[in-house]
RNA sequence: GCCGGCGUAGCCUAGCCUGGUAAGGCGGUGGCCUCGAGAGCCACUGGGCUUUGCCCACGCAGGUUCGAAUCCUGCCGCCGGCGCCA
């Protein structure tokens, strides 16, 4: 079976332009795409014709003597002309049809909610959110609009934000000196807040492989063409940080190699699925960020990530985005955050996604749920990119198989989290629970709270 | 970084020197046979197109030639040796 989004484009643009509408783009980069496809598939048949015209005189060559041959190669030599000429034409605009059907973004699927970043809807919510008594209106329009009534605590006291928190009560973190030698968006983090950041790895990692999820550390650059492959235009414009001098980027997340991992391969029905959790530092150009979060760590250049990546069937993506979604709740859930699950709204979907749910905390002083995860079905767009097959065995067939990733854990935003969650009047923050055994083996890392600091380490 | 060897279909392998249009095996799929299984036999088993057919594909990209897996150039990757290195 071809691409998805191909044969949909061939057969039925109006109803792939459908689609493009409800992400809000412009619908006629099918219609560019329809044309630039049809007039390469003309030159195409024109030139497999001159070509089969070609090999029939060249074959005949072999056998000819004497002056049929001479007059047989001069016959080929002026096939070969032509086929130059056609052949450069199809260069011309091959380029250009690639261009346009690589740009065309996947899919959306039925029960997306349809519009801007406005029109996502929270799902379900869960634990018991502490809001401070001035956040109540905005919280109850955040949370009763959409017909949720969830149970929360009221609070007297305005927790400090994470960035206050960590540079000026804990002492634990340092972005200024960061800035000056690196540049805005990057820190040094100490003490604490580092056992913390590993002990949240270690957790993360130790419930996704509990749940048969294998772990891989992958490469954490990758070449222009496969990096290419796996995210949009616009992520990579965005996001990605180049190698200088070499065709080497940085991922963003292990989602890229990770997917990367069966590039230009086969995968037979009976290996699937296949499910891995990985482990990467992620690197991050936030160019479309603007001033958004640029105080402390929520919004940084590099972060740790536990990543889970599923390769699938096709009938059986949907269901394994479910899973990964209730994999990451559950981590939030055992960490004690409150939290509420989004559907993300067409509009504010990637190129890649078909359909994708967000997983936001509750912060206390900010008063506003923040995205902490997110996880993407990106059904065959990844898999036909990459060139990942699938072959069913029944009979042979070919297709392509579903990917879909979601974060487990990425450390500097839980952080944030946990310090406004977890957060006493008198500046300490308690360490979840669930954290203490992965920090029991080390003598010097904190077991119940992290106490403020009178200086910076 | 330098020197040498290698790269052929899902996998393994022949062809390369001496240019004439990819051979064989394994695995897989379908069928015949069988009460059933196995064995055996037959067909199929990379991509594309306007699909009884045709075109393309021998790591990738160029070049020479009527014709390139084969000859030439550059690049990538793997293996071995030397150098460097946490």
């Amino acid at each position: 079976m071809p691409w998805s989004i191909l044969e949909l484009m061939r057969n039925e643009p109006e109803v792939l332009k459908e689609h493009i509408k409800k992400r809000q783009l412009e619908p006629s980069i099918v219609d560019s795409a329809v044309a630039l496809d049809s007039r390469w598939r003309a030159i195409l048949t024109k030139i497999n014709e001159l070509r089969h015209h070609h090999n029939v005189v060249s074959s005949e060559i072999t056998r000819a003597r004497g002056e049929e041959r001479r007059k047989l190669i001069e016959e080929a030599r002026s096939l070969k002309n032509s086929l130059e000429e056609a052949e450069r034409e199809l260069r011309a605009i091959e380029e250009e049809r690639m261009k346009a059907i690589r740009g065309l973004p996947n899919v959306v699927e039925d029960g997306v909610p349809v519009g801007g970043e406005e029109a996502s809807v929270p799902i379900r919510f869960w634990g018991k959110p502490k809001v401070y008594k001035d956040y109540v209106v905005s919280f109850e329009e955040q949370t009763e609009k959409y017909g949720f009534i969830p149970n929360y605590e009221i609070i007297d006291f305005k927790p400090v934000g994470h960035a206050d928190m960590l540079e000026n009560v804990l002492k634990l973190a340092d972005t200024l000196k960061a800035g000056e030698v690196s540049s805005s968006r990057f820190y040094y983090l100490f003490d604490d807040i580092v056992w913390l950041d590993f002990s949240l790895l270690l957790f993360a990692i130790d419930r996704l492989t509990s749940k048969g999820y294998s772990l891989v550390l992958p490469p954490y650059m990758l070449r222009y063409g496969v990096i290419n492959s796996v995210i949009d235009l616009e992520t990579f414009k965005d996001a990605i940080y180049k190698i200088e001098g070499e065709d080497l980027y940085m991922i963003a997340t292990a989602e890229h190699p990770i997917a990367a991992l069966y590039y230009n391969e086969e995968i037979y029905d009976d290996e699937l699925p296949k499910k891995y959790v990985g482990f990467s530092p992620a690197f991050r150009k936030e160019a479309g960020a603007g001033n958004r979060d640029l105080k402390g760590i929520f919004r940084v250049h590099q972060f740790h990530k536990v990543e889970q990546f599923v390769f699938s069937l096709p009938e059986e993506s949907k269901k394994y985005h479910e899973e990964i979604i209730g994999n990451a709740e559950e981590i939030f859930r055992e960490l004690g955050l409150p939290y509420r699950i989004v559907n993300i709204a067409s509009g504010d979907l990637g190129a890649c996604a078909t359909k994708k749910y967000d997983l936001e905390v509750w912060m206390p002083s900010q008063g506003k749920f923040r995205e902490m995860v997110s996880a993407s079905n990106c059904t065959d767009w990844q898999a036909y990119r990459l060139n990942i097959r699938l072959i069913r065995r029944k009979g042979m067939v070919r297709d392509y198989v579903h990917t879909l990733n979601s974060t487990g854990i990425a450390s500097t935003r839980v952080i944030t989290a946990i310090i406004e969650n977890y957060q006493l009047p008198d500046g300490s923050v308690v360490v979840p629970k669930v954290l203490r055994r992965y920090l029991e083996p080390f003598e010097r890392a904190p077991k119940e709270v992290i106490k403020p600091r009178m200086v910076r380490p």
